[in-house]
RNA sequence: GCGGCUAUAGUUCAGUGGCAGAACGCCGGACUGUGGCUCCGGAUGUCGUGGGUUCGACCCCCACUAGCCGCCCCA
């Protein structure tokens, strides 16, 4: 009979590596926390309709990476439900669904979870991969239009960064535009590629067709020229757009967040409006390669027209979304995670010791200490061997130790070895004092 | 979805058409109450899965699966 394994694409995460994703989300509450942003959880499935209307039926996510399934049977069969291939449309759903927009006030949520696309796998692409993200929504009046929000929300992913340890990124900052500049812009765009797309790569020459905002992505050296030619979303933006974009650039400056415009960062999802930006690692010396093709570490944007477009309220907002396994794969580059050692092992000398043992082992936990429990049937040897590579100390406890209430501690950091009555106050005392040797 | 590379011990990897290997890790050894370093010994295994060629396949061929790299796209 076959093993079964983890199915394509998906993959267990697993001690000592899963304390490194905890110290990622636990910072990254920490940060959201003192930019007053509060925790919401959404469904990890939704109606089909929602990402179709939300993320846009043209973009490749809802064309032909979404995990969608239909239940048969009892109440609501037959309805379309796909696993969330983002999860920005289902925190506007909620905001709309909650009728948070009452409140009158800005609405600042932030989400950490799994997200499911049908992609094929590699480094840093996983089909079901996790996404720390935040969104800054409200309704006319409540700022939420306002490019300081934008700048804030930049300012609080440089500070995220920057506790994580997370170097060498690059903000990369753009506009698109509203949801009307945009599309005459990508007409401009169109007629300026007609006469020059048979000189590009085969690829632009494929992407004018299909997809020409695409093509100021491409990397080859030749087209470079012929790129920088065509014209710039910027030269199509009306005077308001431009105007909100110059506020961010100021807000980001008066802060000290580097970033560089990038007149090509042109993102894939449909609600983007305005604001466009990306966090990239591509400095050699930051360790570029660990996350291959894969350098954004997260990317986000504004999107004033998403709530309407899925039959809500007006109600501009700002989000981004983080790519925690990319953040993970950044990290452990620069550090190794390593298994930690608890701060004792008790070593029961004899199985009658067992019980007296857990006894300790339980006061010891309580008090806070993190204790590894041994087991009566090994010899003291392999205890000790055992205990050396598990914990920074051994507690023993045979017979002798139970006869006089004192028991033998010896730490390996020092190799010293004492006799500790069995006393709460004390052993912990002595197992403490261990920890700063 | 397309293209390229890869799959051997727990891990990282050698290997040859004719007995399956190294390092690290693991277990054991004097010692029935003492770890780390060293020494000695041991097991590592359906050589990814399924077919085919061959007297004989871990090796050659095909298919499948998975991983990695790239494309597309994105976090």
């Amino acid at each position: 009979m076959s093993i079964v394994k983890a199915v394509r694409g998906v993959r267990d995460l697993l001690p000592p590596e899963t304390d490194l994703w905890n110290r990622i989300e636990s910072t990254a509450r920490n940060v959201f926390e003192r930019y007053c942003f509060g925790e919401i959880r959404t469904p990890i499935f939704e109606e089909t309709q929602l990402f179709a209307r939300g993320v846009g039926e043209e973009t490749d996510i809802v064309s032909k990476e979404m995990y969608t399934f239909t239940p048969a049977g009892d109440e609501g069969g037959g309805q379309s439900l796909t696993l969330r291939p983002e999860n920005t449309a289902g925190v506007v759903r909620a905001y709309i669904e909650h009728r948070l927009a009452n409140s009158g006030q800005l609405q600042k949520l932030y989400y950490i979870g799994p997200q499911f696309r049908r992609e094929r796998p590699q480094r840093g692409r996983y089909r079901q991969f996790f996404q720390i993200g935040a969104e800054v929504i409200g309704p006319p009046g409540s700022g939420s239009e306002s490019p300081v929000r934008d700048a804030e929300v930049l300012e609080m992913l440089a500070s995220l960064l920057s506790e994580l340890g997370i170097r060498g990124w690059t903000l990369l900052l753009n506009s698109v535009g509203s949801s009307s500049e945009r599309p005459a812009y990508v007409a401009r765009l169109r007629e300026a590629l007609t006469p020059v797309a048979g000189q590009l790569c085969a690829n632009c020459q494929r992407r004018a067709v299909t997809n020409p905002l695409r093509v100021l992505d491409c990397k080859t050296p030749q087209d470079q020229p012929i790129i920088d030619g065509l014209p710039r979303i910027w030269d199509s933006l009306d005077p308001s757009s431009k105007a909100h974009f110059n506020a961010v650039r100021a807000a980001l400056e008066a802060c000290g967040v580097p970033y560089e415009h990038d007149h090509r960062l042109v993102r894939g999802l449909d609600y983007y409006t305005r604001t466009t930006f990306e966090f990239v690692q591509r400095n050699a010396a930051a360790g570029e390669g660990e996350l291959g093709a894969q350098n954004a570490l997260l990317g986000g944007g504004r999107y004033d027209g998403l709530s309407e477009a899925i039959g809500g309220p007006r109600a501009p907002g700002i989000g981004f979304a983080i790519g925690e396994d990319r953040l993970v794969l950044a990290l452990a580059a620069q550090s190794r995670a390593e298994v930690r050692l608890a701060d004792a092992y008790i070593a029961p000398l004899g199985e009658a010791l067992n019980a007296p043992s857990l006894a300790l082992a339980r006061e010891l936990r309580a008090s806070g200490l993190r204790v590894e429990l041994g087991d009566g049937s090994f010899r003291l040897k392999k205890s000790m061997e055992t205990a050396n590579k598990l914990a920074r100390a051994v507690v023993i406890l045979g017979e002798d130790e139970l006869a006089s209430a004192m028991l033998t501690v010896k730490s390996f950091a020092t190799g010293e070895q004492t006799k500790v009555s069995r006393n709460l106050r004390e052993l912990t005392a002595v197992l403490a004092g261990n920890l700063q040797s």
